[in-house]
DNA sequence: CACCAGGCAAGTA
DNA sequence: TACTTGCATGGT
């Protein structure tokens, strides 16, 4: 890694945060809407996703022994509204099962484990993956770890920050290595991101005749 | 009508 | 290992 990457996300940050301001993520009640939502909202619009919590809630399926005792079909049902309803269905419980199996649905609990061997042990949950494990651990858990998302990539990727093929842990790595191991950091960081994220076209590889943001 | 959204797992070669 | 495909609602 480069010293002018490193300087490039920090100059990145401050623009962005004077520009945005703070965004206060995530945006939920409590540890556990932060894991549904993180589960629900993969490659899904956030509205969508509040619909579905919105159900939840409404249904009082608000906890770990709610989600595991609710019949998949009637969840399914009620998360319809996120999109990818019958998978997301399984991987909430799939997550809430391994919360009882192991904490006894006790998140506090799971939160007490070493950082990088819980990410290890929610990467083996069917359903979770790199991005909705590191924002179970940041936004729900408080743990310093930098998450990456389809933005952060375009973002990086479109600045000639990153070559095209960078892995997520390598982007993971770049931010972590480059900013101070800051909470509040990682999460501002990563909302302004998707925030300003929303403003790059889609097309690759390289966005022929895209603006970019002015960063 | 087409395209996209805060991914991930499973299948194929 | 490196691609490809299925999953699906709701907004623009």
């Amino acid at each position: 890694m480069t010293v002018s990457a490193e300087s490039r996300l920090i100059e990145i940050y401050q623009r962005l945060y004077q520009h945005f301001g703070p965004q206060n993520w995530w945006p939920a009640d409590s540890p556990f809407e932060v894991i549904i939502g993180a589960i629900l909202t993969q490659n899904t619009a956030w509205d969508n996703v509040t619909k579905a919590i919105e159900n939840l809630k409404k249904a009082n399926v608000l906890s770990c022994e709610a989600i595991l005792d609710i019949p998949v079909e009637k969840l399914a049902q009620l998360v319809r509204p996120s999109g990818y309803f019958n998978q997301k269905a399984k991987r909430l419980k799939n997550f809430y099962y391994f919360l009882s199996e192991n904490y006894s649905c006790d998140l506090k609990a799971m939160f007490t484990e070493n950082m990088y061997v819980l990410r290890k042990k929610l990467l083996s949950v069917k359903g979770i993956g790199p991005e909705t494990a590191d924002s179970i651990l940041l936004y729900a858990g408080g743990f310093p770890i930098f998450v990456v998302d389809t933005y952060t990539y375009r973002i990086l990727s479109r600045h000639n920050i990153i070559p095209e093929e960078t892995s997520y842990e390598e982007i993971q790595a770049l931010f972590m290595d480059s900013l101070d191991k800051d909470l509040d950091l990682f999460k501002e960081f990563h909302a302004l991101l998707v925030m300003t994220g929303k403003n790059y076209c889609r097309k690759k590889p390289r966005c022929e005749g895209c603006p970019l943001v002015d960063l």
